[in-house]
DNA sequence: CAGTATATGTCAGAATGCTGACATGGAGCA
DNA sequence: TGCTCCATGTCAGCATTCTGACATATACTG
């Protein structure tokens, strides 16, 4: 019986390793995020409209990894920027759809980049081909249902 | 010129797929771990304990992922709790070295065989091999400087 | 020895996120 | 049509976590 029941070795723990990682991309996200005014939920917000333009609050909480409520003072912050526009009446059933502004495409541009180069970074000692079978393996037990 | 420069598709984004296992697992391990009373940090605190038992408030908090200040408020909590146990007086120094009580032990044990199961769950899509190199993988890019 | 730098524990205040709750708009069904 | 169910937006209260600050203990250095 060599398979253990509790967790083990924290280093061997695939969970406790994602966490790693995970922890080690935020800190420098939210690093390279400060000069812009922005924390990673934030940039996530903006980063997903601009691929999704018309996305509602709720939507937005879902991809973001966020509670609605959580999200909605979020998007209301962003909104006093300036960078999202909601409509003041929803054209249909309750959701607004959310669109960005000049500036906030401006804004996610910059953002955008500097992330890149984090994520570049980070995952530098891997090589193109380890980070594409990575993704694929951290992928393939994603729900993919969550997909937009 | 293929390589973009902003993050791209998110799908595509490393960064966002580590994201959203760990969300994943983190709502999981939460749910397991209710019936409990106990969060991941908190969790993540008795694990840590159990492995390493003396592990002083400052070196907890770097290795749950947490401000030492939050990590002292919870430790406080769980020693209220009596699950682990701090002296009054620093051996040396002012770190306190903590440990966990008989209490601790058992509630940790319990603990620790629901997250098991929740992380077995999660990647058990992903075959032996794959999750052996899913974790090489992934310890590749972790600063191996972190290890206790 | 005195002065400096570093690490730790802790306090206080602000920001963030969550749970619970409620009202509203649509869809489905008798 | 009327009823139920579900999704959305939003308000209120609570818990958690962070940043900033300060005192203390040790190590290092001139």
């Amino acid at each position: 019986m060599e398979q253990a029941e509790t967790v083990g070795d924290l280093e061997l723990s695939l969970g406790y390793v994602v966490k790693q990682v995970h922890a080690a991309l935020r800190t420098a996200m939210d690093e390279v995020l400060r000069p812009l005014e922005l924390t990673v939920p934030r940039y996530a917000c903006l980063e997903l409209l601009g691929q999704h333009p018309g996305l509602s609050n709720s939507e937005l909480a879902r991809h973001a990894f966020v509670t609605r409520q959580s999200m909605n003072l979020l998007l209301r912050r962003l909104q006093e920027r300036g960078l999202p526009a909601r409509p003041d009446q929803a054209p249909r059933g309750r959701a607004l759809p959310t669109e960005l502004t000049e500036d906030g495409q401006a804004t996610l541009r910059k953002a955008s980049i500097a992330v890149r180069a984090v994520e570049k970074q980070l995952f530098s000692p891997l090589s193109e081909e380890q980070q594409h079978r990575l993704r694929e393996d951290l992928a393939a037990r994603v729900d993919s249902s969550i997909a937009i």
